[in-house]
DNA sequence: CCGATACATTGATATGCCTCAAATGGCAAG
DNA sequence: CTTGCCATTTGAGGCATATCAATGTATCGG
C-alpha cells in the first residue's frame, strides 16, 4: 500500500483523475466549471496523493501551484523562528489552498491523514480565470467564507478561555459533518493529532488533553477513543462555547 | 466644527464628493476603474463622515452598503455575548470593508477618528464588477492580501508573547506608515487608544501599557505622549518581535 | 484658569495556562 | 503474546498575564 506513494518527495503521488467523475466538483472552485467545459479543466489538473504527515508546501517556497483538495484533511500553519507552530485552518474535501503572496507561499500545507489533491498550475489558473469568469466568481465567494471564518478563529485566539476555545472547535467540526438543527448528539472522528488541535487552538497538548477530559467528567462529551468524540447536549456546548 | 456630524445617526454624514480628486483611488478598489469609467462610479458612490467613536455598522446588521475607508481610521471588531472584544483589524484610507455573509455583516465596524467613507450599494458594486471584470480582480488580490494579513494575526494571537505582540504591532504600523529600508528609527502616531491595541493584541489594557513602558525603558522605543511612539532600534525591535 | 471626565499608568495580588516530568494506553513489528 | 515506540493523559509547580485597585495625566467645557 505504501508504494502507492513516492517516500521522500515532496510532490506527492501522481494518480489518475477525470474531473467529470470527480465528487466534490460541485463542492470546490470547480463548481463555476460548466460541464461541457469539464474537458478545459482536466486539461490543466493533475491529481497528486500524499502520505499522513507529508508537507505539501511551505511558507516562502516559491509558488507554481495551486491545490483543491478532493480527499482527506490538509493542514495549513505558520511558523515562528524559535519552531512555535500556528495553525490557521484544517481544509478538507472541496477546499483551497495556495495563497500567495508574490509568488510565494503564504502559510505552509501538510496533509494530516492520507490526501488527495488537484494540482493546478497557477499560470494555468490564470488562463482559466480569463476565459472562465465565473470561476473568479466563485474563488471570490470562497475567499469570502474563508475570511469570515478567519475572523472568527481570531476572535477565538484572542479573546476565549482553553473551555470555550475547545468546546468551539468540536461545534465547528460538527457544524461541518452534520445539520445540527434537530440533533442532540453529534458523533465526531477527529483526524488530527492533540498537538494539532493545540496549534489550531493556541493552547499547549496538555491543556487540550485535560479539557477533553474535564468536559467528559462533565458528561458534555464522550471519548470512547482520543479522536472519537461524541457529542452529548449539544445545547449546553453551543451556550459554554461563546460564553463563560 | 461638530455640526458637520449628524449626531446619533448611524449612516454618517453626506459630503460631495468627485471620485476624479479622489486622492486615494489608486490605492483603493477603484484603482482598476479606468479614467473614462469614473463617471459611472460616481453615479453610485456616496460619501459619508464619521465622528470618533461612531459605528459604522454592527455584526449581524442586515448589509446594504459595502465601503472604502477615504480618509481616517476605522476598526473591525467580533463581540461575544458578555462584551468580550475581538478587534480583527485596523483600516486605513484605501481599505475595503463590508465582508458580508449571506446578506449579514460579518463583522461590526468603528470610526477610531475622523472618517471618511465611499458608500456603495451592494447591488450596484455587483453591477459595477460585472461590467467592469477589472474590479473583481482587484477585489480578489485585496482579499488575498486580507487573507495573508489575517494568518499572520493568528500567528500572533495564538503563539506571540504579549511583548512579541506589541513589537508586531508597532512594526506592522511602520511598515505601513514609512518605507523602512535604510531607516534606523520610526515615528509611529497611534489613532487607537490602548483598550483598541489591546483588544487587537488579545491582551488588556493593563498589559499593553506596561509592555509600552518595560520596552521604553529598554530604550527599544521613546514616547513622548501615549500616542507618539518613536522606534529607535528598529533592528532590534523587529529581532525581539519575531522570537524570544 | 479650574474642575470634571476619561484615558493611561502603576501597584498588588490572583489565576489560568504553561512547563517539566512521569505514567498510561494503543498499535505495529517481531 | 511480547516488546518498543509514540501519542495521550495525568500530576506538580511556576510564570505570564489577568484582575482589582489606586494614582497620575491629558482634554474640554465653563
Amino acid at each position: 500500500m505504501s508504494e502507492a506513494y513516492e517516500i521522500g518527495s515532496r510532490s506527492g503521488a501522481r494518480i489518475p483523475h477525470h474531473c467529470d467523475q470527480c465528487g466534490i466538483r460541485h463542492r470546490a472552485m470547480c463548481a463555476a466549471v460548466d460541464f461541457d467545459n469539464l474537458g478545459l479543466l482536466e486539461q490543466i489538473v493533475s491529481h497528486r496523493r500524499f502520505a499522513p504527515g507529508q508537507t505539501i508546501f511551505e511558507e516562502s517556497e516559491s509558488a507554481d501551484y495551486v491545490y483543491n483538495v478532493s480527499n482527506g484533511d490538509v493542514c495549513l500553519y505558520k511558523l515562528l523562528a524559535d519552531g512555535r507552530r500556528q495553525i490557521t485552518g484544517f481544509l478538507r474535501a472541496g477546499d483551497f489552498l495556495g495563497l500567495v503572496k508574490q509568488d510565494i507561499y503564504a502559510y505552509g500545507a501538510e496533509a494530516i491523514d492520507d490526501v488527495e489533491l488537484c494540482c493546478m498550475r497557477i499560470v494555468d489558473l490564470e488562463r482559466l480565470l480569463r476565459e472562465m469568469p465565473a470561476v473568479r466568481d466563485r474563488l471570490l465567494d470562497m475567499s469570502r467564507d474563508e475570511m469570515a471564518a478567519a475572523q472568527e478563529q481570531m476572535l477565538l485566539l484572542g479573546r476565549k478561555s482553553a473551555r470555550e476555545k475547545v468546546l468551539s472547535f468540536l461545534l465547528l467540526r460538527a457544524k461541518h459533518d452534520h445539520d445540527l438543527s434537530d440533533t442532540e448528539a453529534a458523533v465526531l472522528d477527529l483526524p488530527m493529532s492533540r498537538s494539532d488541535i493545540a496549534d489550531y487552538l493556541g493552547l499547549t497538548i496538555e491543556t487540550v488533553s485535560r479539557t477533553f477530559t474535564a468536559l467528559k467528567l462533565e458528561g458534555l462529551i464522550d471519548l470512547a477513543s482520543a479522536q472519537h468524540v461524541v457529542l452529548t447536549n449539544l445545547e449546553a456546548i453551543e451556550a459554554a462555547a461563546n460564553a463563560n
